[in-house]
DNA sequence: TTTAATTCCTACTAAAAAAGTAGGAATTAC
DNA sequence: GTAATTCCTACTTTTTTAGTAGGAATTAAA
């Protein structure tokens, strides 16, 4: 899980998509401009919902995206993997590079990134794109 | 909560000193040895552990560092925010600047990263030193 | 059938942040 | 006095992220 702006932005434009979905697609350039994100970077974040099967597309004049499935469906961290590389943000690949045999004298720290990166993980599969528009946040 | 390998550096150089904390002040270049990081990046991170009462020094030959108290008391979250700066990684605060005004069509997902930053917040309040010598990172 | 608005694609550039290096001053045990 | 250390600050390099540019393909509508 790694998270950067991009991943943000993601879920922001996910959001505002969810919120405005009832006349057919819409295009990045109303969500560019409500939601404040560069025309051209927009563009290479819907590829990659795209990809994952997150968005739909219709091109041409009029064209855009909608969501492909309701939003209830959706869980953050499908949007946030589907955009942000799925690297491990501090995971021990420097330290294995060099070798980290796990022993406990070496990389006792270990267990712990892992968990870590469970642990956020958790905390986006649990919400819906759905809990978000509707400010369910609580848990 | 920022998450680098500076902060990363910081908890295994800590958990190197816990671990080998009976005879008198450790020196940075055993560390260095140790764990594999360099001694003059490792002066830098002890210099703010210093600054944060988290460990204390003794200069000249035979010097070094030790805890400034029982790892049953020092938690990881002070740890990380000692040697990472306290910026919010995905703030609203680029946002803010443009004008994010907390309404609901601009910015839907601020109260998300809020409770994003607590959820790994509270990730690392839970942990002490000592689980992590250990290895009591079970919860 | 042309035009305008869009998605799609790829490569490049700029900015920011992180990681690491360098050099030397101050301190202290021996 | 010497060697080993902490301490301090500035600089450099590397990596990552963010953003830009330019144009091709597609399509609705005038």
């Amino acid at each position: 899980m790694k998270l950067t702006t991009k991943g943000r932005y993601a879920v922001m434009a996910m959001a505002d998509l969810a919120s405005n979905a009832s006349t057919g697609p819409i295009s990045l350039k109303e969500i560019s401009l409500r939601q404040n994100i560069s025309l051209a970077y927009l563009e290479q974040i819907f590829i990659k919902l795209k990809n994952k099967k997150l968005v739909r597309s219709t091109r041409g004049a009029t064209g855009g995206y909608i969501l492909d499935k309701p939003s209830s469906e959706i869980k953050l961290s499908n949007i946030i993997f589907a955009v942000d590389e799925e690297v491990r943000m501090l995971n021990c690949k420097k330290q294995s590079k060099k070798g980290c045999t796990n022993k406990l004298t070496k990389c006792i720290t270990h267990n712990l990134w892992d968990q870590l990166d469970q642990h956020i993980n958790g905390f986006f599969e649990k919400i819906k794109l759905q809990d978000l528009v509707k400010q369910n946040l609580n848990r």
